[in-house]
This record gives C-alpha cells, structure tokens and sequence, in this order.
RNA sequence: GCCUGGGUGGCGGAAUUGGCAGACGCUACGGACUUAAAAUCCGUUGAUCGCUACGAUCGUGUGGGUUCGACUCCCACCCCAGGCACCA
C-alpha cells in the first residue's frame, strides 16, 4: 500500500486554500456569534519561527477551526511585531538598514506560518512598521500627551551599556537588560514618561474579572504593589515641621523606637547636629553616589542625625537616624523603626543597639515576656500589648482606631502607595516609532499635528547607537530640521524613538480596522460598531515572558483608548492561556551555544506539518514545560499512517459492490456508541485546552477501527468520515485528502462540528467496581441504570468472586455509589 | 526570605475532581514477515513474591489524619521550577 505523501499531499491543500479565501472573516456577519482568538504576534527574528512558536499556535489554530466548525464567526489573525532591538543589532551586524531585511525575515515567517496550515485571515495581517500601522501608535501617544499623561524628567533610569538605551522598569529583569542580559546601569537621562500610574488602581481592581493564570495575575498584583497605610506625622523636638513617615502597621507604633530618614531625605541637613555633621556629609555623599551607579548594598548601614522625634501615641522620645535601608523613591522616604515587628528594623536596631519594644503578641493566651532581651521579631498581625488602652485589640482593630483618633487630630491621612513606576518610553535607537513632538525655543514641546503624521522614520545608513544617552537620529539633520507647527519659526524634531512596546499595545485592534486597499496597501480607521462586535478577545495565546511587559502595557492602553471612548470594553484580553515551554531534547532550554534547538522547518522536511503540529500537542498539557522528543514524534507519525491506510483500505470497500465485509448490526451499534463518545471527548478536550487527552482518544478509536476491519466487521462510511471531521483540526492537511478520497468534493472548513447523541452515552453498560473494604476484587456490568442496592447484592452473589470473598462473612454495611461502585464493608474488618 | 505552581513507571504524561492508579505515546525486550536489514504487524513492559492456569502483597515526594474507600481532602515536613526581592 502507499505511504502517505505528505510533501506533495500538503502543498497541494494548501495552494487551494490559498486560491479559495477559506479563512476570510467578515465583519458583516453581526447576527453570528463571534470568538476573537488571538496569538502573541511574532517577532521577525533572522532565525525564523521556532517550535515554541508552533505550539501556541497550533493551539488557536485547533480553537480557530473547532469554533468555526461550530457555526462562530471566528477572528484569527496574524501580524508582525518587527520594530525592536534584536531587529535592529542584527541589521547592524550584517552593516544593513532593518528596512531592506525586516520585509524578508516577515516573508520567510508568513511562509513558515502558511505552510503549517495555520488558517489565518491573511486579509487583515499588520506589522508594527508599517507607516500606516505607526501613524496610529505616534496618534495613540499625541492622544496621551494631549490628556496629560506624557512628560519629560531627567531621572536616574535603567540603562542597557549594550543595547546603548534606557529601559523601562519592567524591562530590568533581575538587574539585567530584558533582551541581552547585560547588567543594568543607572544613568541620570532625560526621558518622556507615561503616566501608567495614573492608572494603578484600575490596572489591579479589573484584573479581578479576566480569566488569566492565578501566576499571572498574581506577578503583575505584584508589579502593581499597592499597599494601604497610613501617612503619620512626628513631632521633632528642635524642628518646627513635622516629619511624615508611612507605615502599613499603625497597629505597631507603640513599638516605634526610631525613625529612619533614606539618604535623599529633604530634612536631613536641616536636623542633623552640628557634632554629627560632618559624618553625615560623607554618608550621604557616597550612599548618594552608589545609588547613581545602582549599586545595591546588602550590608545596612546608617548614622544618628543628634535629632529626636516624638512618638505621637506615647510621647516617647525617638532617634532619628539615616539609612541605605529606606528608599527615597517610595513612600514618603522615612519610616518609622518597630524592631519587634519588622525584619529589618530588627536588624537595625540589632546593629546600632536601639531599643525593642514588643507590642504584638501571637494570641490571646501568650505569656507576655517584660524581659525585652528575649524578644523574637514577630512581623504577623496578632493581639496588642504595651500599647496602652489598645491593647488587646487585634492588629487590624487597633489599625481601624488608632488611625481613626490620629486623623481626628490632624495627625495622620489614610494613604495608598503603588510599587508600580510609570513608563519610561524613549529609547535611543534608530528602529522604533519616532516620537512624533517637536522641540521649539519659543514655544517648547510642540506636538505634530495629526494631519501630519505619520512621521516617518528616515532611511538612513547610519544608525549606530551612540551610547551618550542621544539618539542615533540626532544626526540626520535635515530630518531633525523642522518648522514649528505653532510659530514656524526652525525647531527641531524629537528624535528619540519609542519603546518595542509600543506597537504590541494595540495591535489587536488594528487587525479589526484594517481597511485592505490592494495587496500591498491598507488603511486603518476607527470605528466602534465593529470593535464592539469584535471585542474583547475570547482567547489569547502566548508565552509567560509577557506577564508584566506586554500585558501590562497593552492593558493600560486600551484602557486609556477606552476613556476616549474608542474601544468599547475595559479589559482587551479575557482569557489568558500561556504555553509552556518546550525544552530541548535533554530537557534544558534550547540556544544554540548549547546546541540543543529543533529546528520546526527540519521537523516539516522530515514528517510534515500535520506530525509537527500534532506531536507538539500530544507532548504534554499545553500549560506545562515540556521537553521535546525526537523519538515520540515517530509514534504520531505511525498514527497518520495507520489512519492513512485505513483509509485506502476503507476507499477500497466502498468503491467494490460486492465486499466481503460483512454488515454486523450489533458491531456497527457498538462502533456508533464509541464514536459519539469520541465526538463527547474530543469536544470536551479542545474546549479545556487539553489536546493530548484529544489525540491519546483519537488513537484508541482508530484501533477500534483497524480491529473491526481486520475482524471483517464493515464500518459505516459515516462512521469514518465523522472521525476524520474530528482529525481535521489537529491535522487539516491528512484529514482534508481523506475527505476527498473518498469523494467528498467540498472543504472541510466548511462543514458542521459532530454533535454527540447523549442518548447512545447513556445506553452503554455501566461498569460497577466490586469492592471488599475498599480493595477492588472484581466488576459487575449492568444495562439497567437504576440498579437498586439489593439486586445489586443478588447479581454479585452470582459472581465467583463471592464465594471467594464474601461467602459466610458478616457484612456490616453496603456502601452503593450509583453507576460507580459497590463496596462491601465486612465485620471483622480493622477496628 | 516572600508569593505562585508542581512532585505519579526507564521517559513524556492519563485518572470524568473522593470510586478499577499508570490511559495514550516513546523506549526496552520477545515474536511474525524478510536471504538480510529497514519499515510494518503481534505480544510483554510499576515493584516483589507465586513464578503453571487462577493469584497475593506493596505502590502516586515523606510522616500523620479524615473516610467504607485518598494521586485526589486536612495538618506538618522535604525537594524541584518560575516570579519578586530592602516597597516599611
């Protein structure tokens, strides 16, 4: 018989698709119900698509094509996200202009894309770098900087010495550069902010309504890091003006015995005791400058300014010293020192021998120790002591009524601090969007107007990054060089370009508005009624690198877009599913220094796409790391073959009038049985995302088949054909030829999902498990479905395993789970 | 240190959420076909004992608990992966 071709066989399928238009999603269908399912758009690296790649999307594709078997108006689009670093470092080592290669790295991915038979609507495909995609990210961003959210600060900001750019907070994985695992610096650079802040708040409440992995939610809560609290204000005693501290354990303040002042402290000087001046000009001065070159300290140090606080609850009189401990950048940049019930207070206090006031004990009935030496430091919530007519309140009582009386004295506010840092969105690199503002002497930042955008990044041959914190643009004068727009008298140009980010922000939108004009050309235009219709996206698949980059970013912009009045929902993305990833053969992450990467163009070579596809979803459960196997994928490969060759064998029977196979009614009622309870599993286990459970079914159901064959059994034509419905998904290419084997003339995409009759589910025998204190001893298969526990009792009397197990034994009790199990308690079983 | 996941055969992984542990696939071993090999097909493959037909005992990271019954629930601990890390 013949092997099946996959390489002819494939191109063949594919060319049609192509020529017919399968995928074309119209937006006119408004009566159909719709899924958005969407992948994280690829970066068009010189590398070409990897396996990790083939995962998630194979994934949508399976969802893609199972929703549209269902009778959904099904999104599934495609882009490119091509401006960015890595694009542009190779282009600097191949001494090219990214224009000229990034068209060919995305052709050579669209390629890879089409020929693993992803059915997406080539129609609506984007990339970021498009002048029409950018005029609408540089619009998005005038926008912003019209609503206050854009400024400029000179601030110390993370800076890549290899990459030669500043970076956003988020892109400081671990102190090193999100793309090359440089070591982070710190450098003092103007830079244009956006105020992601502003929207902190909304950012975590509405996290609350997505479907998303608990990990994810739960890193960017994290990132967000809101903590509530209260701001108290301390008296000094030789300083008119009270200090502000913040503090998210009021409940401690009995036990404040000082304060601690961070090294940018505006009060410092103005506190500090002549006698402890000139130390304290020297500590300051070189914490100051280790904080400039980011250098961490583990070791606390610190210094007593000679200045006492007031301790308002007590009127205990406090020092007040300086430490590397407290940051300058949150809070209020002082807090106030609870040893007992704080770690590193306690380590402060440790070191410079301050006092250790417990005010916390665990709970009610704990010995309260007056031996303060014997102090542990205790940093949960718990019952008060030593805190005057507090005490014996719990930690958040006495939280709620200190607070209450400081604030009726004008002594404290309720206050909210986020970790969360607002954007820095400049980078000084040639390939990215140009900030679309104009610097003019008299009138100072000028925005382009919007009539004038997009401003189109010049081509130029030299870009190379300059390193001083000024953009590579800066030298394209006659780019720079521009009237302003308000006075036109000459000014000149921003030439900072915006973060990889940027365009990732909206790039789902934009797959809804595009406006084809002809092969090469599009035109972008908003319009609400078809982003309600398409909005929000149902499915989102992608990797966990984005957890707080680009699902952060891309969250705060639809929700700034959604203030406008622009998109029509709060959240773009409501359910998140992240991929594992798939490690190398001897399970460690593939990279080519270790030599250990698959590469899926090989993969295709050898066994084609539909083996490529289905291995990499039977590997494991699409969640989990998992590493790849270059011995398992031959198991799916001797599957589609087997399945191939049924089908010839299949072909065969119905084309012959007279076969020998004979008609067997109650065989062919078992098969019909079995197959619908494949339509039930397989539907089950694409709708969870658990397309191993899917494959490991469609196999045993393909034994089912081959056996009743080689038992001369005839199988219904429907029978077949219905399986390979459920197979096209995973396997478009195999299943499609079959289809048209055995001549059916029209497409599979345009054919109707099985539906399972949950009548023949239910007419099967039902298995009980026969149990002797819990231990298995045997089966009982009935028809009836409802079995009552005596007639239960009487058929497994019939059984041998009765006399065996049961026969003159006491039986205490008869547990009958209906459907399940029968389990028999004996009397003299373990006390 | 804190947070989030997770520990099941030689390996990747199943088990309808408390009811047959190890589905499905790989590997390995044995067999059929073949001059031979590859491919394909058939069988065996958690451990120990019985080892002949039936079978018996143990077994889901460790220790305890709840239950007629626990991979699944509860408590304590150990280990692995990922994230955060002076955020008061």
């Amino acid at each position: 018989m013949k092997k099946y071709n996959f390489k002819k066989i494939e191109k063949k399928w594919l060319s049609l698709w192509i020529k017919k238009r399968l995928w074309k999603v119209k937006d006119s269908l408004h009566h159909k119900k719709k899924k958005y399912i969407l992948d994280m758009f690829p970066y068009p690296s010189g590398e070409g698509l990897h396996v990790g790649h083939v995962e998630g999307y194979t994934a949508t594709d399976i969802l893609t094509r199972f929703y549209r078997m269902n009778g959904y108006n099904v999104l599934h689009p495609i882009g490119f996200d091509a401006f960015g670093l890595p694009a542009e470092n190779y282009a600097l080592k191949k001494k090219k202009n990214p224009s000229s290669f990034v068209p060919k790295n995305i052709a050579r991915y669209r390629k890879q894309l089409l020929s693993l038979g992803f059915s997406y609507d080539w129609d609506r495909e984007i990339s970021t770098t498009d002048p029409e995609y950018y005029k609408w990210t540089q619009w998005m961003f005038l926008q912003m900087y019209k609503h206050g959210l854009v400024y400029e600060k000179e601030a110390p900001i993370n800076f890549c010495p290899n990459c030669k750019t500043g970076l956003a907070d988020e892109e400081s994985i671990g102190g090193k550069c999100e793309r090359c695992e440089t070591p982070i610096e710190v450098r003092f650079l103007k830079q244009w902010h956006i105020k992601i802040t502003a929207y902190a708040e909304r950012l975590l409440e509405d996290l609350e309504e997505l479907d998303w992995p608990e990990h994810i939610k739960e890193m960017q809560k994290n990132w967000i890091g809101k903590s509530e609290g209260y701001e108290v204000k301390f008296a000094l005693t030789d300083y008119p003006e009270p200090l502000k501290i913040f503090t998210t354990r009021l409940d401690t303040i009995f036990g404040a015995t000082f304060i601690v002042l961070s090294v940018s402290h505006p009060l410092i000087f103005k506190i500090t005791k002549p006698d402890y001046m000139m130390f304290m000009e020297d500590y300051v001065r070189n914490e100051l400058k280790k904080e400039k070159l980011g250098i961490i300290d583990k070791e606390i140090s610190g210094i007593f300014t000679g200045s006492y606080a007031i301790n308002p609850m007590n009127g205990f009189k406090i020092p007040i010293w300086v430490s590397n401990y407290v940051l300058s950048g949150y809070g209020t940049g002082a807090i106030m020192g609870v040893p007992a019930h704080d770690e590193r207070d306690w380590n402060f206090a440790k070191k410079f021998n301050l006092d250790i006031i417990k005010v916390i004990k665990h709970s009610l009935d704990e010995e309260t120790n007056a031996d303060f030496t014997s102090v542990q430091c205790f940093t949960e919530d718990g019952i008060l002591i030593n805190s005057d007519k507090y005490s014996g309140l719990t930690s958040s009582e006495a939280r709620e009524q200190i607070g209450a009386y400081l604030i009726s004295l004008g002594l404290a506010e309720k206050k909210i601090y986020y970790k969360l840092r607002d954007w820095i969105f400049s980078r000084q690199r040639y390939w990215g969007e140009p900030i679309p503002l104009i610097r003019c002497n008299k009138c100072g930042i000028v925005p382009v107007p919007e009539k004038d955008l997009p401003v189109v990044l010049p081509k130029v041959k030299s870009y190379q990054p300059t390193g001083t914190g000024e953009s590579p643009l800066k030298n394209i004068h006659h780019w720079v060089r521009v009237k302003c727009p308000s006075c036109r008298s000459i000014a000149e140009r921003e030439t900072q370009t915006m973060p990889q980010w940027a365009g990732s922000c909206w790039y789902f939108l934009a797959y809804i508005l595009k406006k084809k004009q002809s092969s090469k050309k599009y035109k972008i235009s908003f319009d609400l009624k078809k982003l309600k219709y398409w909005m929000p996206v149902d499915i989102y698949v992608g990797g966990v690198e984005h957890a707080v980059l680009h699902l952060l970013y891309a969250r705060f912009w639809n929700k700034f877009l959604y203030d406008l009045n622009l998109v029509p929902c709060k959240e773009p993305f409501l359910k998140l599913f992240n991929q594992g990833i798939i490690l190398g053969p001897d399970g460690r992450k593939m990279s080519k220094s270790k030599g250990n990467v698959i590469n899926p163009d090989d993969i295709i070579k050898h066994y084609g796409a539909d083996t490529l596809r289905m291995f990499e979803m039977f590997l494991g459960p699409l969640e989990v790391e998992k590493p790849w196997s270059s011995e398992g994928i031959k198991g799916i490969e001797r599957f589609l073959q087997r399945v191939w060759k049924l089908s010839l064998w299949l072909d065969k029977v119905y084309k012959t009038k007279r076969t020998k196979l004979l008609k067997n009614k109650a065989k062919e009622q078992e098969l019909l049985i079995a197959l619908h309870k494949l339509i039930y599993e397989v539907t089950q286990s694409i709708t969870s995302f658990r397309f191993n459970i899917a494959i490991a079914k469609m196999m045993i159901f393909e034994e089912t088949l081959r056996r009743n064959l080689e038992n001369n059994v005839y199988i219904a034509k429907d029978i077949f054909l219905t399986f390979i419905k459920l197979l096209f998904p995973f396997a478009p290419f195999i299943s499609q030829e079959i289809w048209h084997l055995l001549g059916k003339k029209n497409f599979l995409d345009k054919e109707k999902w099985p539906q399972f009759n949950p009548k023949l589910l239910s007419s099967q025998l039902t298995t009980y498990i026969i149990q002797v204190n819990g231990k298995k001893r045997g089966v009982l298969e009935v028809k009836a479905d409802n079995l009552s526990v005596n007639e239960a009792k009487k058929l497994v009397q019939s059984l041998p395993l009765y006399k065996k197990y049961l026969e003159n034994k006491t039986i205490k009790q008869i547990i009958f789970v209906k459907g399940k199990v029968i389990n028999f308690v004996l009397a003299d079983a373990k006390s």
